[in-house]
DNA sequence: TCCGAATATCGATGAACGTCGATGCCATTG
DNA sequence: CAATGGCATCGACGTTCATCGATATTCGGA
């Protein structure tokens, strides 16, 4: 079964590797394309702007299941992805789990796509 | 059948929708998902990277090819999926069907994805 | 210590996707 | 006008993925 890759791998493998500057391995494309596939989901990208523009830039799952009209098992699934791809934190405080923007995540993918 | 969108559809979907100002809708964030898909593929990101470092950012079919290993109706079928996410243009010459890259797509992209 | 609430994991299912070989289309060349 | 070469489309196949219900887990409260 395939794993998924922890945050250390992606984010790491995603920092450096410039998109339009030369031409990409197939190993820096694959890992590009790994960050890249967890903000090519409707669900995951109305979760990331609902956390970002939350308190704090953090919310709980139980604030997230509402607004995004999925069960709670699909959007846990989500924030799973969005975890290991490096945008979101998890912290356990009670019987709540409270995701966090991670600061940088989405500007280093940002800078990825342009030349300069 | 899915159909593709067109690049007016998309570009002009993915040009004002901001991901960490407010909560995204779901047909804004559907929109988006279209574009980010269209860069989650490590083939499609290679492609990108090898017409944006050739002369002029444009490329041959024939040239994509080999570079990236692929069969060629499969290497159309990407080109293709770019080119309806906006991010290339197709202009035929004689036999030969050139691609090149659309100035700004890809820095609209990165823009949405930050704050300011 | 037992119960309920919040969340994660599991297993299954249907849809979407990447890939290729075969084929069709079109422009150039002989 | 026939032949060739570059490219797009088609049909099929295997894989990946999003989604859900059911279940497990963990924590706080009575």
């Amino acid at each position: 079964m395939p794993e998924l890759l922890t945050v250390t791998d992606v984010s790491a493998g995603a920092c450096c590797t410039p998109l339009v500057r030369e031409p990409l391995s197939a190993e820096e494309a694959e890992q590009l394309a790994v960050t890249m596939k967890a903000l090519a989901d409707p669900a995951r990208l109305r979760l990331l702007s609902i956390v970002a523009a939350s308190e704090n830039t953090e919310a709980c799952v139980c604030d997230l299941i509402e607004p995004v009209g999925l069960s709670q098992p699909t959007v846990s699934h989500h924030l799973k992805i969005l975890t290991a791809a490096g945008f979101l934190t998890r912290s356990k405080r009670g019987t709540w789990a409270y995701y966090a923007l991670v600061p940088g995540a989405l500007d280093r993918v940002s800078k990825l796509l342009v030349a300069s």
